[in-house]
DNA sequence: TGTACTGTTATATTATTTGTATAACAATGC
DNA sequence: GCATTGTTATACAAATAATATAACAGTACA
């Protein structure tokens, strides 16, 4: 899978290789039980510091989207904690719905960009 | 208004700061006309600095939520450009969408969601 | 005219976050 | 034994966030 990093995104490169990742495994770029590239690896093939990817692979796990196998590295291995997730989603919408509202946008042209994005995903 | 402030939040206050207010301004608490607190008094009632409340202010005014009045202050006044919010509508959907997929939360939760939020929102 | 209030700007300081750098460790596979 | 995994520790530079003090130019009002 290419991963694209943005260097001059104000969005911080952990966090960008987190979403990437996670962008990856809901389209299928990466299914259960592959192995990420090693955090050197990786960190050699995009022009960053080791610790930047470990960064991202930690909270990859923590948030459950990988394990870390001690042969293999770090490993897709989804766990499916859907509290955690919606409570998260439930806050990110609040905002940018508010947003949305501000700026007259209806509730239905939402209802279509969402069809859009999640017919991507499986 | 009742502006809600997160000291423990990971979230930086100007930002906790701003999104209060677009929510405020879609749950209509605010209204198109209205002033806001002055820098130095919203300051003050949350017990926060100047420069964070007038950071918030100008990001606010930046994105075309307020504009403002030498006389009054900080001025609800709405500017209607679609694009700019749609285009970061879709970039933070297609991330936190991509979660969801991953957490396996159906498409049609997704839309229960955004029609129970929208509906507190006019 | 003087006083008090607006947002704005400038400068400085502290703390936190981000990213890099070098190095070492234990566990595993071959 | 050797190379590879993630992990941990430490140090450093840069950027961001928040605070602090101070001043400025408009405006409102008595």
């Amino acid at each position: 899978m290419i991963i694209e990093i943005d260097f001059n995104s104000d969005e911080a490169l952990y966090l960008q290789l987190c979403n990437q990742i996670i962008l990856g495994i809901a389209t299928s770029q990466f299914r259960e039980g592959d192995a990420l590239p090693s955090v050197r690896q990786l960190a050699d093939t995009i022009g960053i510091n080791m610790h930047t990817v470990n960064k991202a692979y930690t909270v990859l796990k923590q948030e459950g989207y990988v394990k870390v196998d001690r042969r293999r590295g770090a490993v897709i291995a989804l766990d499916m904690e859907r509290l955690q997730t919606l409570e998260e989603l439930k806050r990110e919408l609040r905002v940018i719905l508010a947003k949305s509202s501000c700026k007259n946008i209806p509730v239905s042209e939402i209802h279509g960009l969402i069809d859009e994005i999640y017919s991507e995903y499986t």
